[in-house]
DNA sequence: CCAGACGTTGTT
DNA sequence: GTCTGG
DNA sequence: CCAGACGTTGTT
DNA sequence: GTCTGG
């Protein structure tokens, strides 16, 4: 879930938002996809002041070879962020926001698909669970990168590997599906990679 | 021991 | 179908 | 997440 | 770096 999402603010808005100071150069992005840059909120917390500054989206691990495992790594489950190798270290002590304003899920009819925008009511800001990582790439540069942690079972415990739709939930209860009926579709995938250029 | 992975989604 | 790059 | 590629030889 | 599978 959760795979391109929207920060359509500009940077002073989200700083006064979120009450941080304004290190990234943020411009309105309407359709952020895995491996862009993004704009994380960090804080040291042993002071008051949070910071807003660049991170490319996807996780790339301390150990990482190459660059590539962020492809991967754009969420991490809730459920196993705490153990998993790729996410441990930094579900310790490298938390973060992720400011959005939207994210987008896709319905499928055959082989249509068609994108669907998730927001506040009132299209205020919100921010996802992030995680973050520092990463040296072969020719010794640093690599800030990150994460989102989320729910895919919020009220399931334990989390199944898959669970068939039920009829008393009504066919799909719970499924991204059922958030989307009855909603107006947004922009195609393409007019939203328009919007950003 | 070494070699290779290290992740999520959604689906039957 | 599956992988890679954005 | 989607979109686009997915391969080699040999050379103007 | 650390874990898993062979």
């Amino acid at each position: 879930m959760c795979g391109r999402y929207r920060l359509s603010r500009r940077k002073q808005f989200i700083a006064e938002y979120f009450e941080t100071d304004n290190e990234v150069d943020w411009e309105p992005r309407y359709n952020i996809a895995p491996s862009q840059p993004v704009g994380i909120i960090r804080q040291d917390p042993s002071r008051p002041e949070r910071h807003f500054s660049p991170a490319r989206w996807g996780l790339i691990p301390s150990w990482a070879s190459d660059a590539s495992i962020g492809f991967k790594t754009i969420n991490a489950r809730a459920e196993t962020v705490a153990t998993k190798p790729a996410f441990r270290d930094a579900f310790v002590s490298r938390r973060c926001l992720l400011p959005a304003d939207g994210f987008f899920e896709w319905m499928r009819s055959g082989k249509e698909k068609q994108p669907f925008h998730f927001g506040m009511r009132d299209d205020s800001l919100f921010a996802f669970a992030g995680l973050w990582d520092r990463w040296r790439d072969p020719a010794g540069t640093v690599i800030e990168s990150c994460s989102r942690w989320v729910s895919a079972y919020a009220n399931r415990s334990p989390a199944p590997k898959w669970v068939p739709p039920r009829e008393a939930d009504g066919g799909d209860l719970g499924s991204a599906e059922a958030l989307m009926r009855g909603r107006r579709p947004a922009l195609s995938a393409k007019e939203l990679g328009a919007c950003n250029r």
